[in-house]
DNA sequence: ACGTAGAGCCCAAAG
DNA sequence: GGCTCTACGT
């Protein structure tokens, strides 16, 4: 991105709009507490903002407002945020205020902003400005590398909890050398840290980066070249920050030391909200703030706009079992509303049977399944809904489930892209070194990578000095000679092909797609298509640089929301966004709470639940429904299960329990037992669940799956349905065997015993 | 060098 | 219960 100093002249404020007298017209929209957030542009400020409170709006409106009274020009201005979607917002509805674009302004996520500066000083931390960010599969497989060395045992520590523990150390802002002694000992003794170093140099030598470097080396770059911190001290005349609690050590001192000359940094955040510690965010940054920022003005945002008194009551009741807190009240004035429904079910495929029911009959009373949501703690849940929804035919969006640009071909195809853009990217050149097959295999890598480490080498240079030996053998010395003419020949063509061009050619050329082809795999045609799209998506950009970095920092897949679905996420991926009717299924102890989280952090951990909790109850605007089940199956195991804790803390008189307490004996809600037994697919279920647990302790126990051997053979074009694919038509008969080609999953290879013949 | 069984894994997840 | 990685066999 360019910078746009000269374009930016602080004239925003177009003459058109003084004649109207319309120019702060955005302020009378705003309440007092915002208006006050809005106003105070000066000198440190914490707005606390509640759920619904209009956060996003008094952020947006402040940048406008800053912009309008041209206290600074839009390049002096930074805001950070922690996803794109939440900068895309901001941008959007700044611009849409101020009907002028944003492109080019210090607007965006910590990471963006932070390769934002270091592609520009590079140099002076050893890398060259076009190094790579590594997403945490390739940190993992680069610690791989080295856990032999230090003679680390995978098996007692694995490479992920040691990038756990690097991760760590960089979310507080230590670098290898700054280690305190007492946790260098405590993690084996110093050879994490080592590895550390370790890892640290070969990731200079790769020209690469991690996600944690992004904030990390920018820490270096400022203490290292004072005045190049000074340089972005005295750029910076206003900071905003999104989500503050969820900020971790490096993040606040790096806001610290760019609002040092300035001061003005304004944090926006709800230390009720604070869901991420597990993942390095400090709530104490919130906390602290006054002490960090002397004579900070902190202004807190009450008045509710989303949910209804009962909602809201409800919330409140359950987070005041919380201690560590600044404290807020938050109040509405909108009607009274329904009270929140609990209902208990037996197990959780009758959960999902109940919520799928409730979900029918609230697109029936004419409300659109977009604005429902089923709001789970652990992304296993959604499978059961998934299913269910599948049956009755209610479509459905899982938000935050598998993205595009970590599907394996697409990870392929960009590797190919990498090495190409950047030959020393070694992580990239591993992968797609023997892709297709080439005959290079775990014993030529292993030559290479001895050579490699022992000259401090990247791959493809130590491969350039092993062919002038003959330390290769013939088969892997003619596959690299070819692999070199290759990339060497894309390369050249990278200045005078479009990247999109460029792609289609490398994938060609190297056989990527024959090899692909010439499977028997039956998703081959979606992996085709999927890698049809990459070219696709490859036409907005102008060179393969700009694409790379766009995928290593932008992820997001977009669904679109023009269809009417319904919506299925964990409870993390809600937060910030609000539904008409949300479910909340598995309140049970064991699942929320989540066990681990309590066996490993204690109180604190039960804290952040209940905090997660409320988040949950909080996304509701009209309808919320808390679901638990007597019996749960956790990783093929049966397990009863107790009402979740946080259930029993909710204010008996904003709650309507739909489940008597004798669920665990055998009564079923009136109202639930009905609809249950209306359905027989319910009772089919349900025989065969007793059945599978009957014999859980005797061996093996049947699959879940209908005994159709004796029905009439199945031939080609007939209609199908699968438990878990849903409705399809034959394909292809295998024996034992279908290709069924469904409706919703493609084509997939089944057993015939999983499928039902209609 | 490449293909398949048994072992181990499993909470949340931005960039 | 279902996926992924390792270790073995050829």
């Amino acid at each position: 991105m360019r910078d746009q100093l000269k374009a930016s002249q602080p004239n925003i404020a177009p003459q058109k709009l003084l004649s109207d007298n319309k120019e702060l017209c955005y302020l009378k929209n705003l309440n007092d507490a915002q208006q006050a957030a809005v106003e105070a542009t000066e000198g440190p400020v914490l707005v606390l903002a509640g759920a619904g409170t209009g956060k996003t709006r008094v952020l947006t409106t402040r940048l406008a407002h800053t912009l309008m009274l041209n206290l600074a020009n839009p390049s002096q201005l930074l805001a950070v945020t922690f996803t794109n979607k939440a900068a895309r917002e901001m941008k959007n509805r700044v611009s849409s205020i101020l009907n002028k674009s944003l492109e080019g302004w210090w607007l965006g996520t910590f990471h963006s902003i932070g390769a934002r500066i270091l592609r520009r000083h590079a140099e002076a931390l050893g890398l060259s400005s076009t190094f790579t960010i590594l997403d945490t599969d390739d940190q993992v497989r680069l610690i791989k590398q080295f856990t032999d060395i230090h003679e680390i045992d995978e098996k007692r520590v694995s490479p992920k909890i040691i990038a756990g523990v690097l991760q760590r150390w960089k979310d507080r802002g230590i670098t290898p050398e700054k280690i305190p002694n007492a946790e260098k000992k405590h993690n084996l003794e110093g050879k994490i840290a080592r590895l550390y170093s370790d890892y640290q140099s070969r990731l200079k030598l790769i020209n690469a980066v991690d996600f944690g470097d992004l904030i990390l080396h920018c820490l270096t770059l400022f203490s290292k070249y004072p005045e190049i911190a000074e340089l972005y001290q005295k750029r910076f005349r206003y900071i905003m920050v999104d989500e503050y609690q969820d900020t971790n050590i490096a993040q606040y001192l790096w806001l610290r030391i760019l609002a040092q000359s300035h001061q003005n940094i304004c944090c926006v955040g709800d230390d009720d909200q604070s869901i991420y510690s597990w993942r390095g965010a400090e709530v104490e940054n919130i906390l602290r703030f006054e002490q960090d920022f002397p004579g900070a003005t902190i202004i807190r945002l009450e008045k509710n706009y989303r949910s209804t008194p009962h909602i809201l009551a409800a919330a409140s009741g359950l987070i005041q079992h919380n201690s560590d807190r600044l404290g807020k009240t938050l109040w509405t004035d909108a009607d009274k509303g329904t009270k929140v429904k609990v209902f208990g079910y037996w197990d959780g495929e009758h959960e999902a049977y109940g919520i799928g029911d409730k979900v029918a009959q609230l697109k029936n009373e004419g409300k659109s399944f977009n604005d429902i949501a089923i709001l789970v703690r652990a992304s296993f849940q959604t499978r059961e809904f998934e299913e269910r929804f599948i049956t009755q035919a209610i479509p459905y969006r899982v938000i935050g489930g598998p993205r595009f640009y970590e599907r394996q071909e697409i990870r392929d195809a960009i590797a190919f892209l990498r090495v190409v853009a950047q030959p020393d990217d070694d992580l990239a050149f591993e992968r797609i070194v023997n892709l297709p097959k080439r005959g290079i295999g775990k014993r030529t890598m292993q030559t290479l990578h001895f050579y490699a480490r022992e000259k401090n080498l990247s791959l493809t240079n130590a491969i350039s000095e092993l062919l002038e030996t003959d330390e290769f053998r013939p088969t892997a010395r003619a596959a690299f000679s070819n692999l070199f003419l290759d990339l060497n020949r894309w390369r050249n063509f990278q200045d005078s092909m479009p990247p999109s061009k460029l792609t289609g050619v490398v994938l060609d050329e190297s056989g990527y797609i024959d090899m692909w082809k010439l499977k028997d795999h039956p998703d081959i045609s979606g992996r085709l298509d999927n890698l049809k799209e990459l070219v696709t998506a490859l036409e907005e950009f102008q060179s393969l640089s700009e694409f790379l970095e766009h995928v290593s920092l932008i992820m997001d897949n977009d669904d679109n929301i023009n269809v009417d679905k319904v919506n299925l996420m964990t409870l993390h991926g809600a937060k910030g966004l609000e539904f008409d009717n949300v479910f909340l299924p598995g309140w049970e102890e064991g699942l929320f709470p989540h066990q681990r989280a309590l066996d490993e952090r204690g109180v604190r951990a039960l804290e952040e639940e209940r905090r997660l909790a409320y988040v949950g109850l909080t996304r509701a605007k009209h309808n919320a429904f808390i679901c638990f089940s007597a019996n749960r199956r956790i990783y093929g195991q049966w397990q009863s299960t107790l009402p979740s804790r946080f259930i029993s803390e909710l204010p008996i008189e904003n709650i309507e329990w739909h489940s008597d307490a004798g669920v665990y004996g055998n009564n079923f809600p009136r109202m639930e037992k009905k609809n249950m037994l209306a359905d027989d697919s319910y009772i089919h279920n349900r025989k065969n669940f007793l059945m599978a647990s009957n014999r859980s302790n005797s061996g093996k126990k049947s699959k879940m799956a209908s005994d159709n051997t004796n029905k009439s053979p199945m031939k080609l074009g007939d209609r199908v349905f699968h438990q878990k694919f849903g409705y399809g038509s034959i394909a292809e008969i295998d024996g034992d065997k279908l290709r069924v080609d469904f409706e919703k999953a493609g084509v997939k290879r089944v057993k015939k015993a999983f499928v039902e013949a209609l």
